[in-house]
DNA sequence: CAAACTTATCGTATATTTGCGATAAACAAT
DNA sequence: ATTGTTTATCGCAAATATACGATAAGTTTG
C-alpha cells in the first residue's frame, strides 16, 4: 500500500483493509461458509466454490492477511474458521460507518 | 468482472461490489465526508484529501458507479450525496453478513 | 466573446489482482 | 521407503487499479 497514516486516518485504513478483504465474491463465499459452519477444512471449500484450488488457497491467503479468518494445522488437512477479535473488530468498524449517515438519523 | 451468478450467489456479487467500493481509505474518507455533511461539492472533498483532483474524481466514479453515492449538478459545481437506496441495502447486506456468524449466537 | 472556475476525461506509467497448471512441502498410511 | 492426501507456493499471463499532469467540457461572470 502506498498511503500511510500521515494520509488517512487509522480506522480508515483499517476499515479499508477488511473491506477489501470481501472485496470479492469468492471470499464472501469463503467467509460465510466459515461463519455458518462454525469451522472446516480447505478441502470442503474448494469443493464448494467454482475456481481451481490453487486460487481458493491464494484467497485464503488473503483473508487471513486481512485478520478475518485463521486456521489450524491438523495434519495433514488444516482447519479455517473465523478469528473472532478482528471479526468484531470489523463488526464495530462497519456498523459504525453505515450508522454515521444521516440517513440513519432520519430512521429512528 | 469475470464471474457471473452461475458462479456466485446474486448477494455475494453485490456484497463484493459494494465493499470494493470501500476497499480504499480515500473512498472510505470522501463517504464519510458525505455522511457527515449531508451533502457537498467536489472541490470541498478535493481539499480535505491528500490526493490530486483526478484522483479524487476518479474514486468519485467509481463510488458512483457502485450506487453509494450520486452528483447532482449544480452549474458550476457538482454536489454529491449519498444514495439513500443503495446505502440501505448495503447496511443491510453487511448486518446480515456480519450477525450470520456463529459468534454473534453465543453474543446473545 | 473572453476569462475564470469547476469537474471530468485522456494518456500514461506503475503496481496489484486474479486465475491457473505445475510443482513442492508436509504428513499419513501402507 | 514408497505412495497417497492435503494444502501452499511458483511462475506466468491477462486484467484492473492507482495516481498524476495535461487538457477538455460545461457554466458563470466580466
Amino acid at each position: 500500500m502506498a498511503y500511510t497514516s500521515t494520509d488517512y486516518k487509522e480506522d480508515e485504513i483499517q476499515m479499508a483493509r477488511f473491506a477489501k478483504a470481501l472485496s470479492h465474491p469468492a471470499r464472501i463465499a469463503i467467509v460465510k461458509l466459515l461463519a455458518s459452519m462454525d469451522t472446516c477444512f480447505c478441502g470442503e471449500i474448494v469443493e464448494e466454490l467454482p475456481i481451481a484450488q490453487a486460487t481458493v488457497s491464494q484467497h485464503l491467503k488473503e483473508l487471513k492477511e486481512s485478520g478475518l479468518i485463521q486456521g489450524c494445522i491438523e495434519p495433514p488437512k488444516i482447519r479455517y474458521c473465523i478469528e473472532p477479535e478482528n471479526w468484531k473488530k470489523a463488526q464495530q468498524l462497519f456498523s459504525n460507518f453505515w450508522q454515521q449517515s444521516y440517513l440513519s438519523q432520519i430512521e429512528k
